[in-house]
DNA sequence: CCCGGGATGTTCT
DNA sequence: GAACATCCCGGGC
């Protein structure tokens, strides 16, 4: 693949700046689309990697069929669910990859955004996190253009879930990225969640259109105005 | 391009 | 014992 150039033409220094806390107190529905642009940074042994959030899905309230914590469903998986926004949600999935949301919104009340595509800022990023993998991608999105790979190309796991999104003396932080009112973002349905009856339509992923991370185009997507 | 099958283990019924 | 917010690979167009 071409690491040259990330898809957005920029190369620049980041701004290192953290995300504003306040994106934190918002329902998942509301966050969804104010996360993408903005940054993931991962710190390993082997050093930083940012990327750019490009794909997102709310999940929650208590009243989402399609959230695990539906109901109000508070176990040993879902327990970081009912943390103060700002917390890293990750599960494992399918016995061998793992996820990761942000968790949003008040204590108690459960809501997380997943991150389903990430861009790398840089080739560095790219090259560092095409090693993570450990297969050789052809296509952008098969580097990080779904929850599993992403996870896998940062070197995501459980050790992670529960930590804090906005330290960045952490393993994983989020930092200001991209003004969102400049984005142009689609909205479709989330992916693979059938069993979630009437909330399986809701146009709740977003993601940037055009940008070549995105794990899935949905032919149908809506474009989304931020309000 | 579009299938179908298998991997793999935690979670919840 | 079934389900799972997934991915990869191989085979058939």
């Amino acid at each position: 693949m071409n690491l040259k150039n990330n898809s957005n033409g920029r190369e620049g220094r980041p701004s290192r700046k953290l995300l504003s806390p306040d994106l934190y107190k918002l329902t998942a529905l509301q966050a969804g689309p104010l996360l993408l642009g903005q940054h993931l940074v991962r710190r390993t042994e082997d050093g930083e990697i940012r990327c750019r959030i490009v794909e997102t899905e709310s999940y929650g309230g208590a009243e989402d069929k399609g959230s695990h914590a539906y109901g109000g469903r508070r176990t040993a998986r879902t327990e970081v669910m009912f943390s103060a926004g700002g917390t890293a949600y990750v599960y494992l999935i399918y016995g061998m990859y793992h996820c990761v949301n942000v968790v949003t919104a008040a204590e108690h009340d459960p809501h997380a955004v997943l991150i389903r595509a990430v861009e790398p800022l840089t080739r560095t990023d790219a090259a560092r996190m095409e090693a993570y993998r450990g297969i050789t991608v052809k296509k952008p999105a098969g580097l990080s253009g779904g929850p599993g790979k992403l996870c896998r190309a940062l070197r995501i796991d459980k050790s992670l879930n529960g930590c804090r999104l906005d330290d960045p003396l952490g393993p994983l932080w989020l930092e200001q990225g991209d003004s969102p009112e400049t984005l142009d973002i689609a909205a479709a349905p989330r992916i693979n969640i059938p069993y979630a009856e009437e909330y399986a339509p809701l146009p709740w992923r977003f993601y940037l259109r055009g940008n070549p991370y995105v794990s899935v185009i949905d032919k149908q997507a809506q474009p989304f105005f931020l309000g």
